[in-house]
Order: C-alpha cells, then sequence, then structure tokens
DNA sequence: AACCAAGTCAACCGCTTACTA
DNA sequence: TTAGTAAGCGGTTGACTTGGT
C-alpha cells in the first residue's frame, strides 16, 4: 500500500490559510458538501490539496468548534479518558463536544502533560516516576539535618513532615518493589467487575504527601469529595471504612496507615491528618476531585467496556506511545504537588 | 527599546487503516 | 486475494506570541 501523494504535488499552496481561502471552502462545503477531499480543491477553486483542506475544515472552521480555554471538567475529562486511552486524541476528542483531537493533543502537550511532569508523575503511565524516588534520599536526609536543630518557623516543620511522609512512601515503594507487588490500578469500572479496588498506601502516602506540599500547610482529604470517589467506594476495604466511620469533617482524623508496612511505619511517625474540608483548595485546577474518575465525570461517558480502545498491533503510535494505558489498566489520580519551589527548597 | 527564551498552536508529514475495483 | 486510493490519525515542525531581562 503506497502512500497517497499529497501536498507535494507541485504548485499547490501551504501554510497559513488566508480569510479568502477559508471562506471559499466554508462556501463549498455549505453548499455541496466536502465530499471527496481530493476533488474538494479543484471544484471549490482552491489552491490546496485535498488533505489540507480536510485538516483546515475540521480542526478550524467546522461550525461546531469550540474555541477557548479548556474548563476544569475538560481537563478532568481529557486526563481520565488519557489514562485510558493514551495518545488516541481522536477517540479522546469524541467524548469532548467542540474540540478537536489536534486542539486536545496541543492542550495537553503544553499543559497537562508539563503539570503530570511536574507533580512526579509520568505522563504516559499515569503513574509517579521511580525517578522520583531516587530524590527521596536527600529529602530525608535534609529532614534528619534540620531534625537536629531548633525548628524555628511552622514552614521548616512543614517541610521536615513532608519528609518524613515521603520516608512514608519510599519505604512502600521498597516494600512493593522487594515483593513485586504491583495490585491492579483501580478504575471507574474495575469497581464493577470486581477487581482488587484495595487502595495502595501508597498512593494514600503520596496523595498526603504531596497535598499536604501543595497546601502548605496541614494535609487534608476532603471526605465528601473522597466519598465520591469509585476509588473509596468498597466497603470492605479498610481505607474506606476509615473514611466512613470519620464524616465529620471537622474532627481530627487518626490516619495510621493501616496497612501491612505499619511496623515500618510506626519507627517513623505517626500524623494526625486534620480532614478540614475547608484547607482543600476547591480552585486548585489539579483537586482531586477533579482528577479522580468521579461518578459525576463518569456520568456522560460510556462504560470503559465500550470505549473503543485500538490495540492494533500494526499501530506504531500505540505501540511507543501507549505503552501505560495498553497494560490492561487505567491509572489513578492522586493527587501530586511537588511544586517546584518546594523542590527547590529542599535541593 | 531590543533581544532572547519559552510557550502556543495551526499546519504539515508520514504512517496506518478502510474501502474498493 | 491483491493492489491502489482516500481518509484518518498521531507526531512533529515552525511561525507567531508572550514574558522576562
Amino acid at each position: 500500500m503506497g502512500r497517497s501523494p499529497c501536498c507535494d504535488e507541485n504548485g499547490l499552496k501551504k501554510g497559513p490559510w488566508t480569510p479568502e481561502e477559508d471562506q471559499i471552502l466554508v462556501d463549498y462545503i455549505d453548499k455541496h458538501g466536502h465530499g471527496s477531499w481530493r476533488a474538494l480543491p479543484k471544484l471549490a477553486g482552491l489552491n490546496r490539496c485535498g488533505k489540507s483542506c480536510r485538516l483546515r475544515w475540521t480542526n478550524y472552521l467546522r461550525p461546531d468548534i469550540k474555541r477557548g480555554k479548556f474548563s476544569e471538567e475538560e481537563e478532568q475529562t481529557i486526563l481520565h479518558l488519557h489514562s485510558i486511552l493514551g495518545n488516541k486524541w481522536s477517540a479522546i476528542a469524541t467524548h469532548l463536544p467542540g474540540r478537536t483531537d489536534n486542539e486536545i493533543k496541543n492542550f495537553w502537550n503544553t499543559h497537562l502533560k508539563k503539570r503530570l511532569i511536574q507533580m512526579g508523575y509520568d505522563p504516559m503511565t499515569h503513574r509517579p516516576r521511580t525517578d522520583l524516588f531516587a530524590n527521596l534520599p536527600n529529602i530525608i536526609a535534609l529532614a534528619n539535618l534540620l531534625q537536629h536543630h531548633p525548628l524555628e518557623d511552622h514552614a521548616v516543620r512543614l517541610q521536615v513532615e513532608a519528609a518524613q511522609l515521603a520516608k512514608i512512601q519510599y519505604l512502600q515503594f521498597l516494600f512493593q518493589s522487594s515483593n513485586n507487588y504491583n495490585p491492579p490500578l483501580p478504575t471507574p469500572s474495575s469497581n464493577t467487575q470486581h477487581h482488587n479496588t484495595n487502595i495502595n498506601i501508597g498512593d494514600l502516602g503520596a496523595f498526603n504527601l504531596t497535598n499536604f506540599v501543595k497546601e502548605n500547610s496541614t494535609p487534608c482529604l476532603n471526605l465528601s469529595n473522597l466519598e465520591n470517589q469509585t476509588l473509596f467506594s468498597n466497603e470492605n476495604n479498610s481505607c474506606s471504612q476509615l473514611l466512613h466511620n470519620n464524616q465529620d469533617n471537622t474532627q481530627q482524623v487518626p490516619f495510621n496507615f493501616q496497612t501491612h508496612l505499619n511496623n515500618s511505619i510506626n519507627e517513623i511517625s505517626c500524623h494526625n491528618f486534620n480532614f478540614d474540608q475547608k484547607n482543600n483548595s476547591p480552585s486548585s485546577p489539579l483537586n482531586i476531585t477533579n482528577i479522580l474518575p468521579s461518578p459525576h465525570s463518569s456520568s456522560h461517558l460510556p462504560p470503559l467496556a465500550e470505549i473503543s480502545i485500538s490495540n492494533n498491533q500494526g499501530d506504531s503510535s500505540s505501540n511507543s506511545t501507549n505503552n501505560g494505558a495498553d497494560q490492561g489498566s487505567s491509572s489513578y489520580w492522586p493527587e501530586l504537588f511537588f511544586e517546584e519551589h518546594f523542590m527547590h527548597d529542599i535541593s
């Protein structure tokens, strides 16, 4: 199968479209429909290749195109779908009316991907980046250093606490590595498919650590939001029960990380986390409420099983770029906020 | 004001897939 | 079944914009 000749044809214009060209294309399609894209330029009187016309129409001139900033809901949807579908931009675009695959792809590459990286997440796998852990010993060393000195201000104390939480996560990571423990990631559909939905203590550790860092104040979880997450919906889940048992979100909730790691963790610290809803910034664009696949966000999406996930062997793009999503699991979205200023402060 | 670096996004390139003769 | 073609898709490019110095 040969590649179709297109814009290499002599004399065809390339580059930005002029308003006049746009008008010609719009007028023609209004009257005749696009029909054969290859034939369209000649019929419409455009000195462009059909491919260029199609792209201009689908990405810019189509009347149902929605332009402007992506809403938080759209961001959330993109993040969620990308965790499932990977770089299947057109598939993602079908769930965002008025948005083109190109626009979503650009938005991902220029905003969301960078944000994930900044948060310490691998944008392809949606998992915490392992190289993050390489920095943890440094964080821990700093914390140990500071612990031998009077803690004079709140900010320093907070950093130490953050580092202690990092220890917890680091231990969890080591534990998982040594046991080759790789639990299935929770997905909106995995609950209904009776997969293991037990929350990974490392996730919680990461969540709390980074939420802590982000807020630069007492770490907190928004209980009412968390309760809406399918991630926490398993009633038999000890973490879920822990949360459910403490619905009064104004009270102090001991968060003891009740896991197989308890012994090790208890040697380090045992934190009392204040679950104060007020402290969970609702305006945060990557608030966990926005990120975790919520019943609300899922409600306008088809069930996972209905989403067409192309795993074509011949699809080189999916082979090379979709490795995370193709592992048969979706990702989870604990909030990680390793903001640069924090990392700079530590380093 | 001028320069530069980083960010943004429209458009292109090249590959795959679907369709058809 | 095979080969040619059209369309779709994802990655990449490069022009333009913005912000900092």
